[in-house]
DNA sequence: TTGGCGTATGTAATCGATTACACAAGCTGG
DNA sequence: CCAGCTTGTGTAATCGATTACATACGCCAA
């Protein structure tokens, strides 16, 4: 494994200086057209490629972007993930895609090592002291912080559990349960809110059984199914605040013998890819992921590109009702 | 936004040189305790934290190791990501995840710009001149390269797929239909095999409207059910070489009005989390994901701390069949 | 008392690129 | 014919940390 050649190689090798190969390489038009040829004779010689730390040290920016999102194994980010890559690449910048679950003292560096020129926050629970301490552009997606005040893009997410709570009180249903999300999550409040305050506008009074405690996650829903199921005067309806506990919940129904929708109406949130082929297809609120993640990047591209400051504005996009086959009227 | 605190700020604010806050931070028993504290106290107070730019340059390696897979959208690679997560944390590493798929230029700098200490790859089909270009360890995991001498970690592929085609004809099934991979991926081509090799140790001989074309996608699982559908003479199994695309199948194979196992036994590839949750619960061969990805990844790092080169071994792991509701005797 | 050693700290070279500035050659126009 | 401009290239400063080497001090044993 022998050194990787440096730029000082090239210039050897070319008989230029270490400037001239710089210019050939980064503004080509500036450096006549003989001497040109010999330089890049010379970088596909050796095989040479700039050293990323050297130019991000020089130029104090680092043409990266980082998409830090919670638990990346979640179906939910992938075409947010793909519209960011999409954009960044038309404009020459790189993503790195990391993980904001890990260890807190890595976290606080992301932020302020020069190794990112702007961060897409996919996490709305940080410690907000330690996302003030990072000193690039940061912009968030589909979560925010209450206290901050961060650029974000998000849908509307009371209205659309308002959609959906309204679409089973429409089929005739009167009990509508509530599986939740995670404690503490600005997503989890949004469309456990967004339920009250359907309910309530049709003069019904959500009973205290009728909030189920969730966390998002499969595994969640699954367990939610048998506390559901436990109960007396069981709801006729389950509005699952994301559609990964919508599926876990319908899977065990399954298994216990209840069938969706005879027995139950399940509306999901979020109308992951797996959603429209689950049997059976999965009623739930559709959010527009790709459009969320192209409006955050671009805000997030331009104001690098234009090193002009972000402003502080929350991006409120629609969110629309997918009708499919999970609900039906009660009876 | 005021300049970030460099370590000559530091240094300056407590009284000492610049060296000394280097060493405090790094270093810390080779400083006197006094000293120490100030630097520490200059270090609070100024909220400085070191240029990874600067530090990746003059020691000349990055402290990260890039994951690269194609298409991150892959439900498949979500406990790899977080196996690899794991052992790089432990190891005071960071991990960068990146998609294959983006433009070729940016890729080929990855693994020669300083950016990164090592790469696991999770994509067989790249430009293997690329790869040889690259100028960091690089372990393979999931899938491989036929021709280039990389080390990798990889199942079983063609044993299991013999193992879910054995169940079938266990079963009694006679004409099992194989639903394809994408071309030139080196999975495709073992679970192929595998699947030509189940049957005509039995003595049954493929036919040709058996191998369907696919491409692991649930949207061609989704095709794949018209194509198997519309045959006379249709084949009472299917393998499917990947879980979306068997779950695809299945559902679509739903609304054309087949029920799964009674009209038709279906077998997947993988073991992703929702297979377990589908309706019905999909029969399928499970892959040890997170055990490939700490495997891979505690290679790649010893390898990296030991500075030792990597020895080229293909780590192959069993794989299991995993029978659910999916598969059934025939008629 | 002095030579030797260990500890704590400072000085300055270094990593590899970019780029401000200097300079030389060629060209243009008055 | 020369001032002034353009074009092409080289020289050297620069980004911000780490670290080899130098130095200064205190302590102990001979």
């Amino acid at each position: 494994m022998e050194r990787r050649p440096n730029i000082a190689d090239v210039a050897r090798l070319a008989g230029v200086s270490t400037a001239t190969v710089s210019r050939t390489l980064s503004t080509p038009e500036r450096v006549g057209a003989p001497t040109r040829a010999r330089v890049l004779e010379a970088v596909a010689a050796s095989g040479y490629r700039a050293n990323a730390a050297a130019r991000d040290l020089r130029q104090r920016r680092a043409r990266a972007i980082t998409l830090l999102a919670p638990n990346l194994a979640n179906t939910f980010f992938s075409s947010i993930i793909a519209a960011v890559q999409e954009v960044a690449d038309t404009a020459g910048l790189t993503v790195q895609i990391s993980d904001s679950q890990v260890e807190g003292m890595r976290l606080a560096g992301l932020g302020a090592d020069g190794r990112t020129d702007g961060i897409l926050l996919l996490d709305g629970q940080l410690d907000p002291a330690m996302v003030k301490g990072w000193s690039v552009p940061i912009v968030m997606v589909c979560e925010w912080m209450p206290d901050a005040t961060l650029p974000s893009v998000s849908t509307d997410n009371v209205a659309g559990a308002r959609l959906a709570v309204d679409h089973l009180l429409d089929l005739g249903h009167l009990r509508i349960a509530c599986l939740g999300g995670p404690e503490g999550n600005v997503l989890s409040a949004a469309r456990a809110e967004g339920w009250r305050a359907a309910l309530s506008a049709r003069g019904v009074s959500p009973r205290p059984q009728d909030l189920i405690a969730g966390d998002f996650t499969m595994a969640r829903g699954v367990a939610a199914a048998w506390d559901w199921a436990a109960q007396t005067d069981r709801a006729t309806a389950v509005f699952c605040t994301s559609d990964e506990s919508a599926l876990g919940f319908i899977s065990e129904c399954d298994r216990l013998g209840i069938s969706v929708p005879r027995d139950v109406s399940v509306v999901g949130f979020d109308d992951i890819e797996f959603s429209d082929r689950f049997i059976p297809p999965l009623t739930t609120v559709h959010q527009p992921r790709r459009q969320m993640g192209l409006l955050a990047a671009k805000q997030l591209v331009s104001a690098l590109t234009e090193a002009r400051p972000l402003d502080v504005a929350a991006e409120v996009l629609p969110s629309r009702l997918v009708v499919r086959a999970s609900t039906t009227s009660p009876l």
